[in-house]
DNA sequence: CGGGGTGGTTACCGTTTTGTGCCCACTTAC
DNA sequence: GTAAGTGGGCACAAAACGGTAACCACCCCG
């Protein structure tokens, strides 16, 4: 990061991460991130995939992810409901994203002397 | 992310990723280390730099990236209270991709149709 | 038919998290 | 003395969030 300095933080820069944010942000979304990058698509897989997660919130965090294109959600015509959601270009990098920051907190807490 | 599918998120990557998920997670945190990463170092320069925060949420922020030793807090010798902080090597690294995830939230906000 | 799977919603309630305002001690300038 | 700036704390109200459990419709199998 630059060392800019500029008066303020922008409304801009602000809002632009508030998006992620509030993906990142909440409990169990990088979770959801994180499996359906690892091939974990459907609703019923990711539930019993995240151990804890309710069917609420994992709902909840879908929805949201879909209504920022970050992963997309497609039925697939069977004769029972078949719902498969996948990342998006963005959602990718959002994944890659995370995953490094997995990495960084699992590196931190080994270089931790506590 | 390669796509392992193991049968379950491990308790080690939901805690390690957990581990910075409280700093990133919450509000005004990522915008803290955003900061700081741009030379803003000092308690009250940051809360007029962040608008909007409030002193009792900056506080509560310091001492947790003090915590996690994402950020260090030195008292610079002086005749009135002159304190300082600055980011880590991990704070450093954790600045970098939250600063890719205000990019990546940029871009995805520009190419949104609506 | 009942039991189980699919995907999804809702109401309710308790806990967490934020935000507001007031307070502290200290120092400097007016 | 008074005001304003430094860094920081606390009590309390308001809002956001999470978890539970019940419920919906649909389909399949025995």
């Amino acid at each position: 990061m630059t060392a800019r300095k500029t008066k303020y933080l922008s409304l801009a820069e602000r809002r632009a991460y508030h998006s992620l944010e509030d993906i990142v942000g909440c409990k169990w979304s990088a979770g959801v991130v994180a499996s359906i990058a690892r091939g974990v698509r459907r609703p019923g897989e990711l539930e019993r995939y995240i151990p804890g997660i309710s069917k609420k919130i994992l709902n909840e965090r879908l929805r949201k992810l879909t209504d920022y294109r970050v992963i997309e959600r497609q039925e697939i015509p069977d004769r029972v409901k078949h719902v498969e959601y996948r990342l998006t270009p963005t959602g990718e990098k959002l994944a890659h994203l995370i995953e490094q920051l997995q990495e960084l907190g699992q590196q931190h807490l080994d270089s931790l002397p506590g």
